[in-house]
RNA sequence: AGGGUUGUCGCCAAGCGGUAAGGCACAGGGUUUUGAUCCCUGCAUUCGCAGGUUCGAAUCCUGCCAGCCCUGCCA
């Protein structure tokens, strides 16, 4: 066991109260960490899940313990087989590995019947057959206690026989349901006789029709923990007021091993709804492309983005994890994936809005092949050979009629570099009949070739391009939130329908050519772009742009 | 007299009685064939507020204030 000095991550950050409690633990009788990840398969996970899961994973690899993987599927009727995989897939995605410890609530049913039936016996539990409604009115408020179920006081043998019936689908959905017998005046509502079995014909992913009794989330949890031998169970700040309840089952089943329920904070993100709601009516309502839409902060949606399981378990690394309802700044899940690609993506030239820019001092139909170092910084990423011609495009920003002060780009009479090329100087330019920019003219300097090391004078601004007659056509999408605050919506936000932008006549360099999904490039001065998973074709490529280059030019500075 | 919990820089977050770590963001400077990267530099006399204890308090005590969660047969 290495918890001296076992409160430090993989950034070399202190540790967070979690370690406290685990190594206060651990200098009692307390020999082993073990957690578990347990997620309920009703939907894709997203990157709070993702806190999660570096958290309860982490804290095994910390203290040499282990992690299982549980999935919490007590409740048939939100439940599918179809999440479990995703689930599946997004953990092994993100860098984790149950080993052999792959587990279901269900199968532990059985069991579970078994503790709750040993509950009856011992007095604490009760076949109540109150309505929904009847029990919603006796369970008292905030400020009120609640009053007992007429139903409370049945003796062992009737509640034995009922609960069995029950479980042998005699009684219909919510005719009756199995109550812990705790305290009805108890200031914690959780406590006050809650519902610990309810009945339901339903169908179950794993189970299928063989039960129509449902173990509650506040029964079935603790029981599966302690089945598990769990030793910390890592949980929201939502269940605080569930542990006396976790504890009590804990007790009263009287486990051998005692889980420590410590729950933290989740992780919400500036400017991103993170709601399964929220998520399900985007996908429903066809406003994004499925779960995996690139805008989204679903794993997958992630994933396909471009992100890399590496700048996601650094960003969560990064943000720690504490007791405090906090709103991460998205900007640090950006500042956490450009960090990863900086040093292994090569640098290529991309023109997302093209204007045709003409050399007219450049013969007309020469190709010269310029050599181009794939990265300015990590040379093993080798070099390739960029076709340049009379004919290029470059960026329609790259230009302006009027510029302010300060603009290192193209005007007339101004003169930059063009990336691994020559200097060139605007002389004209030509507009259509709405007045809209289409052409350049330039002159260029055969003497500034790129590699001469040409001293003659210097330009301030270099810019991308790529060859007019070598270019592949492709597309790229451009994203930005999903939402917008917006003050007059009664959620304080509403969906953007500008968080997709599409350039349709994406220019790219024939360095392109061949690239598969998921391949990754930083289209220099535009940001990291990942070839889509999903809609890109050899002939037709498609790149998500995943995050753009951070930039101190102020475009308003006069 | 409901219960629980949180409050340290714009945003995260260490700190656990010895005189405010770190990261992101931001600002300034240097290098630069990406207005990127990289490199320096700056960025809380103060820890929700008010008292108290102490030689000494973000850390202990008292009282306020504010935020979040809880009245599913959801998890």
């Amino acid at each position: 066991m290495e918890n001296e000095n076992a409160n430090e991550n993989s950034l070399g950050n202190t540790g967070n109260f979690i370690h406290t409690y685990i190594n206060e633990d651990l200098k009692g009788e307390l020999n082993r960490v073990h957690t578990r990840f347990p997620p309920e398969p009703n939907g894709y996970l997203h990157i709070g899940h993702a806190k999660s899961i570096c958290l309860n994973f982490g804290l095994a690899k910390l203290y040499g313990g282990k992690c299982n993987l549980r999935f919490d599927d007590t409740n048939p009727a939100k439940e599918d087989t179809e999440f479990v995989n995703s689930i599946k897939d997004d953990i092994k995605w993100l860098g984790f590995d149950w080993e052999d410890r792959l587990f279901f609530a269900s199968s532990y049913f059985e069991k579970m019947y078994e503790y709750a039936v040993l509950l009856i016996k011992k007095g604490k539990a009760f076949v109540c057959d109150m309505t929904a409604e009847e029990m919603k009115d006796a369970r008292g408020t905030l400020n009120a206690p609640g009053k007992e179920s007429p139903y409370r006081n049945r003796s062992v043998e009737e509640n034995l026989d009922l609960f069995e019936r029950m479980k042998n689908g005699e009684f219909k959905d919510g005719e009756k349901t199995l109550r812990a017998k705790i305290d009805m005046s108890s200031a914690n509502i959780n406590m006050r006789d809650p519902v610990i079995y309810r009945i339901a014909h339903a169908y179950h992913h794993a189970t299928k029709d063989k039960w129509c009794i449902y173990p509650m989330y506040d029964f079935a949890h603790p029981v599966e923990d302690a089945i598990e031998e769990i030793t910390h169970s890592i949980c929201t700040m939502e269940f605080e007021d569930h542990r006396p309840l976790y504890d009590w089952v804990i007790n009263e089943i009287d486990f051998p091993v005692k889980p420590r329920q410590i729950e933290f904070a989740k992780l919400n993100l500036s400017n991103t709804i993170m709601g399964k709601r929220f998520l399900r009516a985007l996908v429903e309502e066809g406003k994004v492309d499925g779960w995996n839409d690139p805008r989204l902060i679903t794993l997958s949606g992630i994933r396909r983005r471009g992100y890399t399981p590496e700048s996601i378990r650094k960003f969560c690394d990064m943000i720690g994890v504490s007791k405090a309802n906090s709103i991460v700044d998205t900007a640090q899940l950006e500042y956490c994936i450009r960090e990863d690609l900086k040093d292994k993506t090569p640098v290529i030239m991309s023109v997302l809005d093209p204007i045709k820019l003409i050399i007219t001092n450049y013969p007309e139909n020469e190709t010269e092949m310029l050599e181009i170092e794939n990265h300015p910084e990590n040379e093993s990423l080798g070099k390739r050979q960029v076709p340049f011609t009379r004919e290029l495009y470059i960026e329609r920003s790259d230009f302006m009629e009027e510029p302010p002060k300060k603009f290192f780009r193209l005007s007339v009479g101004k003169e930059v570099r063009l990336k691994g090329a020559y200097f060139v100087t605007c002389t004209d330019f030509v507009k259509d009949e709405n007045g809209v920019v289409t052409e350049l003219h330039c002159t260029y300097d055969p003497e500034t070739k790129s590699g001469l090391n040409f001293m003659g004078r210097k330009v301030k601004g270099t810019i991308h391009w790529v060859s007019v007659p070598n270019a592949v056509k492709t597309k790229a999408m451009l994203y930005e939130n999903l939402t917008v605050e917006d003050e007059n919506d009664e959620k304080g936000y509403r969906f953007n329908p500008n968080s997709l932008t599409i350039a349709e006549n994406c220019m790219c360099e024939p360095a392109v050519k061949g690239a598969k999904p998921m391949d990754r490039f930083q289209f220099i001065r535009n940001g990291y772009f990942c070839v889509d998973s999903k809609n890109s074709t050899d002939e037709n490529l498609v790149f998500n742009r995943i995050v753009s280059l951070k930039s101190s030019f102020k475009p308003n500075l006069k």
